[in-house]
DNA sequence: GTCTGTTTGATAGTAATACTATTATCTTTG
DNA sequence: CAAAGATAATAGTATTACTATCAAACAGAC
């Protein structure tokens, strides 16, 4: 097995789960194994019964960590978040201009993940095909309410908030930056997903990342004076 | 029962069910009930068994109809494009200069639907809230590719073209039309689902169309010469 | 009016899923 | 070594998403 003794992790809201799965090997378990059947079957076909199997344990087991397949879907998402976040951290610190810094967070919340940008505990790569794919599922559902006063949309509206204020600064009067921020990054995952489940649906050009460039310039386009 | 004898309707890709639903008494039951309970119950708790019983029929009745519910789903979002583009028709028609055709068009893909919009055999402010809330279920899952195949998207992405080819015309050198309508469109719906349950996801501000607003003023920019 | 074909209803059954419950065993730590 | 806590093993339930079969209703052709 990997060594994930050198890897971050990041603390996620305790609604979300029964038992912490960070706090014990079979959780960590869990979650890597998770991340690697979700990416693998798509959420819809992952059962804790086959999770359980993979990782030669028990249904029951699982269930000890978390309440059902949605919430461990959730946790999987608010992990994303987090790390998103702390990549926009690292490419806005120390660099004063605030049009610059929004261009890296763009870069940041619009790029597809490789594996050289791996920081955490978990396969960040696997990680955002599951988010692309399926993170809709965890608010398209009769909890969202519920999910929401438990706290499961805090993180990813925590990286909207940070990108919006960046666009506040550069310019004040900007009505929508939330909207704006929230509709590039929806429509960033939506855009991967036609390039690769239904390339007809967008424009695919080679060699260019025509997501990242669209989204890039529609901002700068967006805030001009 | 309400009188449908003046209204439209569409005709809808035949691979989506096994027989017509609207060569049938039945058939057209099943469409305006599944409508009502999706709406009500969301798309998940929906199921066949519940349908029957509310149009007084039997779960084996609704299955001779429609292979499954994705497929239901998929008939539903494909008519709901269909009237989309109906609807843009008529408001780009006559009409010379390609800006207003296109403005037109942005509102029309962007505006919430009323009761007096309504031209066909469905409850098309239903239908809306259906879309809005499931519509990314027909794609989200294993099988799109054979329901691209099957053109299951065919409506959808003629709703695209027929928008992306007013840009085009507008801006000829511009190089992501269809891109922008799509973000347009998913974006539209993602925040009229924020605002009704996520509210603190978004920026809402009382007595204006704000969605229509911000996605009008950003086509307006990005075309800007 | 009856034959024929199609549509629908009634009933039954199956495999898989998403859980819950209980008890036994194993591991850690004081 | 004992107690506490974590995990495994097993069993069971309600619901769902279907499939299969057969009978009743009805509609149109002759």
């Amino acid at each position: 097995m990997e060594d994930f003794q050198n890897k971050i992790s990041f603390r996620i809201n305790e609604n979300v789960f029964l038992k912490d799965p960070l706090s014990s090997d079979l959780g960590k378990k869990i979650i890597r194994a998770s991340i690697d059947l979700i990416a693998e079957l798509g959420f819809d076909d992952f059962t804790f019964k086959k999770l359980a199997t993979k990782i030669s344990s028990t249904e029951a087991s699982v269930y000890r960590y978390f309440e059902n397949k949605h919430n461990l879907l959730a946790y999987l998402v608010m992990w994303y978040w987090r790390w998103m976040e702390y990549r926009l951290i690292m490419a806005t610190m120390n660099i004063e201009c605030p049009n610059k810094r929004l261009e890296n967070s763009m870069q940041v919340l619009t790029e597809q993940v490789t594996e050289d940008m791996r920081v955490s505990q978990v396969n960040e790569v696997k990680l955002q095909s599951i988010v692309i794919q399926d993170s809709s599922k965890v608010y398209l559902n009769k909890k969202v309410a519920e999910d929401n006063r438990h706290g499961f949309f805090v993180p990813y509206r925590d990286v909207i908030d940070r990108v919006a204020n960046i666009i506040e600064e550069i310019q004040p009067d900007y009505k929508y930056p939330h909207m704006l921020v929230s509709t590039i990054i929806e429509g960033a995952h939506h855009q991967r997903f036609f390039t690769t489940h239904l390339p007809r649906l967008t424009t695919v050009i080679d060699g260019e990342d025509a997501v990242c460039d669209f989204y890039g310039q529609l901002t700068e386009k967006i805030l001009e004076k």
